[in-house]
DNA sequence: CGATTTTGACCCGCGC
DNA sequence: GCGCGGGTCAAAATCG
């Protein structure tokens, strides 16, 4: 993986143009490389036919620059699919090589995002949940076999239910959180979804009450989070997800989903690996310092929980400390471990600091430091070493790289005619021109849930 | 008046 | 078995 990751990086350096040319075509028509290629191909051919037109002799230079551009481009498009086509080679390659160790080494396990409820539940949870727990168990983040009917609440279709049986059948169930702390005054962190409080508790140890909430984007969504602030620090707040969504997100909802269901698989691909984590690295990114290391934690949660940590340094206000952190359970299969990133710019983060633009810059230092996505893949090596399922982390992590890049480059053209649609529009926006001054493609939907979440 | 929040009661797992 | 703590329920209160 991370010499995947590395020669991609290259290939990436090598032509910046060609990726940003891609990425705008791509974005139009649903992020596949052969789709946009042929987008390309299309609309120089439309060129084509256009310059074939009769003209005078000022309209001939125009042509022939013309057919020079259509030449480069197509030169740049073979390029690109070359590169692609060697990437994906190489992809596969190191899956089969990962796979085969694997085989070696462990018995095979579900390959699922489903971290599964506990199969132990009461008959009272088998009674009232049957319209949220049947999928087999609790996953992280999007699904997009589930369709957005209004009859969400009904049983799930048989290929569900079957999923779940064999959810069930493995002895192995699993259940695991995504935590996520970040720097917020609010009630709760703006994530894209809609959120029902419907419980809060004063936990043990710490005098902020916890609050419960359900997704209510779509009845029966068993996607629920708890939001607490931290005891060391009350302006930091914590929030964590379990679940996986049950219907369409909103597109400012699908970065948090990825993103958790990223973290989630890698969590729950660590699970099953009595190997820890033992990173101890770092590399500097656009002014981010990002750090691995172990993580130290003296009272392990009794759910495996991976935790983004968004706070900044409480030694230096000049700091934030981004990192991911899993906290399992004090069993041998869930191990230790932590990615630690951290940067001198805190001051230039607003306190929305926790919403997309997190996502953004995690994707956007994925996809643009070969540095960066070398410590990625260590993480990601070191765990698939004996689980192939952190390979979908990988997957899941790049792609909502890709993704991402591809929104962002998407808002960057479009604020050549437009820059209402800026984070800037909120008042905790970030200053002006920062690392990490992005882009935020649906700001409409920014007003959501949180400021209901905040009227009271 | 429907949607949402509040809050006490209840359930359940876990440790002793 | 008992107590504790986390999580959920559901009726009442509140809001828009």
């Amino acid at each position: 993986m991370e010499v995947l990751m590395m020669e991609m990086s290259r290939e990436n350096d090598a032509s910046k143009q060609e990726e940003s040319i891609t990425q705008i075509v791509c974005h139009e028509d649903g992020c596949s490389p052969k789709a946009s290629q042929t987008d390309i191909g299309r609309k120089l051919h439309k060129n084509a036919d256009m310059n074939s037109s009769p003209s005078s002799s000022s309209h001939e230079e125009e042509l022939e620059s013309a057919m020079e551009e259509n030449e480069r481009l197509k030169m740049m498009i073979k390029q690109i699919q070359e590169n692609y086509k060697s990437l994906q080679l190489r992809f596969i390659e190191m899956l089969q090589q990962g796979s085969a160790i694997e085989g070696a080494e462990e018995e095979p396990e579900l390959v699922s995002l489903s971290l599964g409820t506990s199969p132990t539940g009461s008959k009272k949870d088998d009674q009232k949940r049957t319209t949220t727990d049947i999928n087999g168990g609790l996953t992280l983040g999007i699904n997009p076999r589930f369709p957005s009917h209004e009859n969400n609440s009904e049983l799930p279709k048989e290929e569900d239910r079957e999923e779940a049986v064999v959810a069930a059948d493995k002895s192995q169930v699993k259940r695991a959180r995504v935590s996520v702390r970040t720097r917020c005054e609010a009630l709760t962190m703006y994530d894209g979804c809609q959120w029902r409080k419907y419980g809060q508790k004063i936990s043990k140890g710490n005098p902020c009450p916890r609050s419960y909430y359900r997704c209510t984007v779509a009845p029966g969504c068993p996607v629920r989070k708890q939001v607490q602030r931290s005891v060391d620090d009350m302006s930091i707040l914590i929030t964590t997800y379990e679940g996986k969504h049950n219907h369409p997100l909103p597109v400012s909802a699908t970065a948090m989903a990825s993103t958790t269901a990223a973290a989630a698989s890698m969590l729950l691909s660590g699970s099953s690996t009595s190997q820890p984590l033992g990173l101890s690295s770092a590399v500097e990114l656009n002014g981010l310092s990002f750090s691995s290391s172990l993580h130290d934690n003296s009272r392990p949660p009794s759910f495996p929980t991976i935790t983004i940590d968004l706070t900044g340094s409480p030694a230096s206000s000049n700091y934030i400390s981004s990192r991911f952190t899993a906290d399992f359970p004090a069993t041998p299969r869930f191990p230790p471990a932590n990615l630690n990133f951290s940067s001198p710019v805190a001051e230039v983060l607003p306190s929305v600091w926790g919403n997309d633009q997190f996502y953004q810059t995690l994707t956007k230092a994925i996809t643009s430091d070969p540095s960066f996505r070398s410590l990625i893949s260590a993480a990601i090596s070191t765990v698939d070493q004996a689980d192939q399922r952190a390979e979908s982390f990988g997957q899941n992590l790049m792609q909502a790289a890709i993704s991402q890049s591809l929104k962002d480059s998407a808002s960057y053209f479009k604020g050549f005619t437009s820059s209402s649609s800026r984070i800037g529009s909120s008042p905790q926006s970030s200053p002006s021109p920062s690392p990490f001054s992005f882009s935020v493609f649906n700001s409409a939907s920014a007003l959501g849930s949180d400021n209901k979440e905040q009227k009271k």
